[in-house]
DNA sequence: AAAACTAGCGTTATAATATAACAATATGCT
DNA sequence: AGCATATTGTTATATTATAACGCTAGTTTT
């Protein structure tokens, strides 16, 4: 499922998952979804979704890890990270490419969508379209 | 892209991996494959390619390993497995799940297609489906 | 309010997956 | 045979992920 997307006309059914609103407005959403989920969004959950949004492109959990010793006095281990991606993964915020061991962020949180992901086998940048189509064809 | 598919309806286009012609069978054709290719199925790689079209199920590297040691006076290490895989790879003949770290064999070898695989998330049972419309849509 | 319960996180250890680097051997070619 | 290359052996280590247990703080129950 990997291609090397190097189109550059816009296409509204790809896009960019590194190329979306700010930061600070995503994070919101993203409370507001936990709020009417009654989730919690606690401090060491909205920074590694924060590091996940702000990354230029998809990044591996030990990154994300060497990212919140340095810019934090909080103690951060492994499963410090583990956890808070998989409650990222539960909630929809994130996705996981398990084909290079990173992580993205959802651009679409609310809608429970079944997306595909194009990843540049040089650069992995990445690209993302939706699959509903092919979905809807598989579940008959 | 993981769906379990619980269907039991025959479907030309939907077909489990672990269900084809005998082992001995799949193994000459890959043996004519590299012949034409040029590429050396070397005993090791044989019976790595043997090991997985046997399986049952989809098989990692390390489940690889184990049989190998168990099976063979040859000894037997991680890059020995990894080495193997990677021909195999290379050469069409098996794919790589990457979601569930494991191997299962390419129903066709010789026709360089893109496929799709859905992976019971239970019992990680694999079923094999063409992508190639989708692939037609994302290149373009 | 005290006790019991729970979710979240800290901490240590280890499991599971994969590769780097170099040595030895086998194979094909002239 | 002698050389070049491909393959495999071998040791060590890197990378990714989870198990298990304890602590703390907030919540619920009584």
């Amino acid at each position: 499922m990997n291609i090397c997307a190097h189109t550059h006309h816009d296409d509204d059914r790809l896009h960019s998952v590194h190329e979306h609103g700010s930061v600070k407005e995503r994070i919101k959403q993203a409370e507001e979804i936990c709020d009417e989920a009654g989730a919690r969004l606690t401090p060491l959950r909205k920074e590694v979704l924060s590091l996940i949004l702000s990354a230029k492109a998809p990044i591996g959990a030990y990154d994300l890890l060497a990212k919140l010793k340095n810019s934090n006095e909080r103690p951060a281990a492994p499963p410090t990270v583990y956890r808070s991606l998989e409650f990222l993964l539960e909630h929809g915020f994130v996705h996981r490419l398990t084909s290079i061991n990173a992580f993205i962020p959802c651009c679409h949180p609310r809608e429970g969508h079944q997306a595909a992901f194009l990843i540049c086998q040089n650069c992995h940048s990445v690209k993302e379209t939706s699959a509903n189509d092919l979905f809807d064809q598989l579940k008959s």
